[in-house]
DNA sequence: GACCAGGCACATC
DNA sequence: GATGTGCATGGT
């Protein structure tokens, strides 16, 4: 069996398992984007918290989170964890946003996926996992993002080795799947539930789907 | 009370 | 290039 087939099948598999799952959550992708740098290494359910208090204020946009202090921006993100830094990385990010696309993601949107990565990445703060789940699940641009649960995923699968570069994981996806936004926003939620449900902390993973394959 | 969670930058070798 | 460390809250 070759590998691409391979990983269409387990998609096939969880798809067909857990269903379509409607990611990412949030409003508008400013949102979007905003939850990406909020949930660096944090529990989602923390990153809502600190979502809703940017809501309650009323600066839940380009201009309201580059026009806040930063320490101020600092104490309504506290739920999310390591706060401080966070803050100063949202600001980066608007900074980027305001300076080269006056603010609107529907403008970013409209550049070459290449360089949107590309600013992404030049930002302090954003790194290739923040950068690609900005333009796939905000920006709507076929990237992979590769997260801890996925890495959990193909190492307990014998699919990749868990250290393996994150270069090294994007191109198992590139090499074995259409380069398709809707199929890759679904493919990583769908990792996402399993890792959640089935592969946790522990070194096996129980109940799994994907046993057998 | 320890342990963990959807990273990233920076220092050091 | 590999390895180690700081950043911090909230749930189990």
């Amino acid at each position: 069996m070759k590998k691409s087939n391979k990983l269409q099948r387990i998609y096939n598999r969880l798809y067909k398992h857990f269903g379509p799952q409607h990611w990412w959550p949030g409003e508008t992708p400013f949102e979007v984007a905003v939850g990406a740098i909020l949930t660096q290494y944090t529990k989602w359910g923390n990153v809502e918290k600190a979502i809703l208090n940017l809501k309650r204020e009323g600066v839940l946009t380009a201009g309201g989170l580059n026009n806040i202090a930063v320490n101020e921006l600092a104490s309504l993100i506290r739920p999310s964890g390591y706060f401080n830094i966070k803050a100063k990385r949202l600001k980066n990010f608007t900074e980027l946003l305001v300076t080269e696309y006056r603010g609107s993601m529907k403008k970013m949107l409209k550049e070459d996926l290449v360089i949107i990565r590309g600013k992404l990445l030049s930002v302090n703060g954003i790194g290739p996992e923040t950068a690609d789940s900005i333009i796939l699940y905000a920006l709507e641009k076929p990237v992979f993002v590769i997260d801890a649960y996925t890495k959990r995923v193909l190492s307990r699968h014998n699919i990749m080795e868990y250290d393996s570069s994150y270069d090294g994981y994007q191109r198992l996806f590139y090499e074995g799947l259409e380069r398709d936004r809707h199929l890759f926003n679904e493919y990583h939620a769908l990792f996402v539930r399993l890792a959640k449900e089935h592969c946790k902390t522990r070194p096996i993973c129980i109940g799994c789907p994907l046993d057998g394959m």
